[in-house]
DNA sequence: GGAAAATTGTTAATTTTTTAACATCTGTTT
DNA sequence: AAACAGATGTTAAAAAATTAACAATTTTCC
């Protein structure tokens, strides 16, 4: 089994017209893939004003990036054409980025581990924003397995997990049990069809090549600002 | 005022002894910071178990990293040389990397915004591991300006702020408001004295020169999940 | 209608980060 | 005790990401 994750480019399989010799494969660097929500906020909360339009170089100055940036950003996730001295359409850019990133249908997703960490995730309710629906919680501690919070998702025993999944097609888990169990709970996950998997324990996990692992490390964010103090004490 | 962010590098002053020309100055990629938890975690992990000793090789295999790339983030951060058929001391190394990062001593913290996710934060009790103490929690709203948890700080009217981070000195900020808010809350923490803000509001901010801006996007993190499960379909 | 200003899109240069190559050192094993 | 295997640390190459440079285009304002 190896070891997969989105390295450098993802490549974004157009299924369908090929011009000349070109394979209609479209790739994107990470880096963009992790700019394209700033962007999409923004236009958001301009799109509530007066703008119709916007250009790059103003895009540029209010997320502090570089205007070249930006335009290549843009380019590598719509057709929309911008007009010199006008920019770019705003609409047409929102909804073309949301297109890309999938928001605009939903997956479904379910959460392993009902922890602390857990629990606050369930909490949270920006998920719908982006097109993610999380369904079920499940937790190996049968204490835990209870309803939790009104219009929250239940906290169910493990048992359950496999069968649910399987059922509804889940495509998403997000794990936030300890280290020591969260390959085992990977695994498991994987084999009931889960292709994206969003992993809080703080620990490598190995996905079979064609599952995405994304890894989030509070840890990581910390240490960056802990840095920043030692060093300006 | 000039947008400040840690960009490339981040420069470690070392005061004191200077050796020959050199300015005793060490510099660090932001990169590699990000990747100290990781193997403070694994090495922390480890040294529950045989190991006194562990070498490059492995912890980038474990960790699925390039095995220079370790041996260089190690130079980094720690004296401690390594030696060949061995490897390094693990306890050694741990002790430097906490240092380096400033786990060993306490950073207390304020967090303003007691909404979904800043009570969710308030709950997490992983922030002692980091050498972060969260002390006091602020909230506009005075309804939610109450006791929340038994262990959990404190949540208070905003007019308190400026006085108990002034008088605790506090040095660490946590933004979690909506994004309209941001700004104004991040220039109120700036001028009581923090130092470093941790911003969990999906807008960019900015502060002067000297103060760390570490941006949190949950966002970013779904688009790469949601933008392969797009492209996998 | 024409000059000026602003913006696009693209190609080239720079910078940063990652990976490979290699010479050297240290335990271990026969 | 000598050869070998497994490390280290460093220097060089490669790859990736960012930024600069510039020609081409479109609106606006006289």
């Amino acid at each position: 089994m190896r070891y997969h994750t989105i390295n450098t480019r993802i490549l974004i399989g157009a299924i369908g017209h090929m011009c000349g010799a070109q394979s209609g494969v479209r790739s994107i660097s990470k880096q963009t893939l992790l700019r394209l929500p700033m962007y999409l906020d923004y236009l958001k909360r301009l799109e509530g004003e007066d703008a119709a339009h916007i250009s790059a170089p103003k895009i540029a100055a209010a997320l502090g990036l570089n205007e070249v940036q930006v335009r290549k950003d843009i380019a590598a996730v719509s057709s929309c054409a911008g007009k010199p001295k006008t920019g770019f359409e705003t609409a047409r850019l929102i909804r073309d980025i949301e297109a890309f990133l999938g928001y605009d249908s939903v997956n479904e997703a379910v959460l392993v581990g009902a922890g602390k960490l857990g629990r606050a995730l369930l909490g949270y309710e920006g998920f719908a924003q982006f097109g993610i629906r999380l369904v079920a919680a499940f937790d190996r501690n049968a204490d835990a397995a209870a309803m939790y919070g009104k219009d929250a998702p239940m906290i169910l025993p493990m048992e359950k997990l496999t069968d649910l999944c399987r059922r509804m097609g889940i495509h998403i888990g997000i794990i936030t049990v300890p280290a020591e169990s969260a390959q085992e709970v990977c695994d498991l996950l994987v084999s009931c069809g889960v292709r994206a998997i969003w992993n809080f324990a703080p620990t490598r996990l190995y996905v079979p090549e064609g599952v995405l692992l994304q890894n989030e490390n509070i840890a990581s964010s910390l240490a960056v600002l802990s840095a920043h103090l030692k060093q300006s004490m």
